[in-house]
Parts: structure tokens; sequence; C-alpha cells
DNA sequence: GCAGTGATTTGCT
DNA sequence: GCAAATCACTGCG
């Protein structure tokens, strides 16, 4: 499968903006992977907002809360960028660049929908062709080796540019509800309210509490977001 | 279904 | 030297 010609490319001034702005936009988006052997495509439905030292307060939970260094320069870069890091040892985690270059702020892709290439995702994640949608790309390092991902090849690439092999695309897809819960995963302020995901979406990833607003009971800081506009 | 735990690289202090 | 934006496997209820 080729990229078809209804999906366009988003533009740069979309992602000039704070993570947190950006990261709710990028749901129903499609992050897409051209490689020999064809098409690697995937819809976002969970997305984290990382916020750059700038923010008051800053976000203690960011790779650039301590400012520049050479793992996460590509924060620090013009918008619109692959940060790809590795975590654990073993895996890898995608997150894309916001804000004018100079100031840091990037949102971690959690969990796709499979769009193209799912049997391939699913030898990559070393599963049959099977296996369940919410198996191939339900976490952001099942969606990293799902497509393929890797910091060496794909650190720092321009999502926005038309030769890469990695892009981002509006197809048209619209979001309705969007469910806004803390972040995963991580240590430091976790009752900032900056995930943000597709309510009750087979593939987004976390415990159900995070995954279905009935199931959330009352906490505050888990809610859900109207559509704007 | 859930909690506990090991794997194992990287970058920063 | 250590902590990390994780995952898969195990054992148990």
């Amino acid at each position: 499968m080729e990229i078809p010609r209804a999906w366009r490319p988003l533009r740069r001034a979309f992602f000039e903006a704070p993570a947190e702005s950006v990261a709710p936009l990028l749901l129903g988006k499609v992050l897409a992977h051209q490689t020999a052997d064809g098409l690697l495509a995937g819809r976002i439905v969970e997305a984290e907002a990382y916020l750059g030292p700038h923010n008051d307060p800053p976000d203690p939970a960011a790779h650039s809360y301590r400012g520049p260094t050479p793992r996460n320069a590509v924060i620090f870069g013009p918008a619109g960028h692959a940060y790809v890091y590795a975590i654990y040892g073993r895996y890898f985690c995608m997150n894309v660049s916001c804000e004018v270059e100079g100031r840091a702020g990037c949102v971690l892709l959690r969990a796709l929908e499979p769009v193209a290439g799912s049997e391939r995702m699913a030898a990559n994640r070393g599963l049959g062709p099977g296996a369940k949608e919410r198996d191939l790309t339900s976490g952001p390092s099942r969606l990293c080796q799902a497509l393929g991902l890797t910091r060496a090849i794909h650190n720092g690439l321009d999502l926005l540019e038309p030769d890469s092999p990695l892009q981002l695309f509006d197809d048209g897809h619209a979001v309705g509800e969007v469910l806004v819960t803390p972040r995963i995963g991580i240590h430091d302020a976790i009752d900032w309210p900056l995930r943000f995901a597709v309510p009750g979406h087979e593939c987004v990833s976390g415990p159900k509490k995070l995954r279905d607003p009935q199931s959330a009971g009352g906490s505050s800081s888990i809610f859900l977001l109207k559509p704007s506009g």
C-alpha cells in the first residue's frame, strides 16, 4: 500500500505550540512509516504531553527538565521532528517535538490503531498474523516495535518532510470526545492531566480506569473533554 | 484479572 | 553507579 493522495501532511505551525495543546489534536492523525517492504501506518489513539523547562511550573517528568543535553537535543530543536529514545535497556519510545526552535516540549505517542501493514506489525512484534490489534500497538514501546522504529535510524527525522520515511498525516478522520488523565509510568507530577486518549478505544494502553471513563469513578484528574470548535 | 519481577542499554551526575 | 516516559512472563486468586 502507498500513501493515499487524500492523506494531507500536517503543517509545521500545528506543532509550534505547547505540547499540552498539540497532544489532544494529534489524536486521530496517522503515523506512517514507509519501508522497502511497504507501508506501516497507525492512527494515534493515545498521547502524552511533556512540557519544557520554560513552563511554569517546569515539568519534572520531562527529559528536557534539566536543560539541553546531547540526548534530548531534538526536543529543543524545530517542531515536528521525531525524538526516539531507548528505555529500560530493551525498548524505544517515540515523541514528536513541539514549540519553536530553542523551546522544549514534546508529545509521547503511546498507542496506535493499525491502519496499514498489520501483518508485518505482528511479525515485528513476534506475534502470529491473527494477533489482536491491541497486542500490536497498545503502548509506547509496542508501537515502536510494530513500526520498526529505532533510535539509530529514526531519532531526529523531520516528520513533515515529504521525502522522510516517517511522516504524520491527517486523513480526515474526526475524533469526538477526548479522555484526559494523568500520565502513565512516571514518578513526578503524577497528578498533571497531560495524557489524552480516545475514550474506550480497544488499542488504548493502561488499566481499564485509564481507558474507559465509565470505569474512572469520581477521580477529579480523569475527565472527558468535549470536541473543540 | 492482578501483582511482582527480571531483562539489560543509555545518559547523566 | 544508578534510575529510567516498558514489556512479558510468572504465580496466584
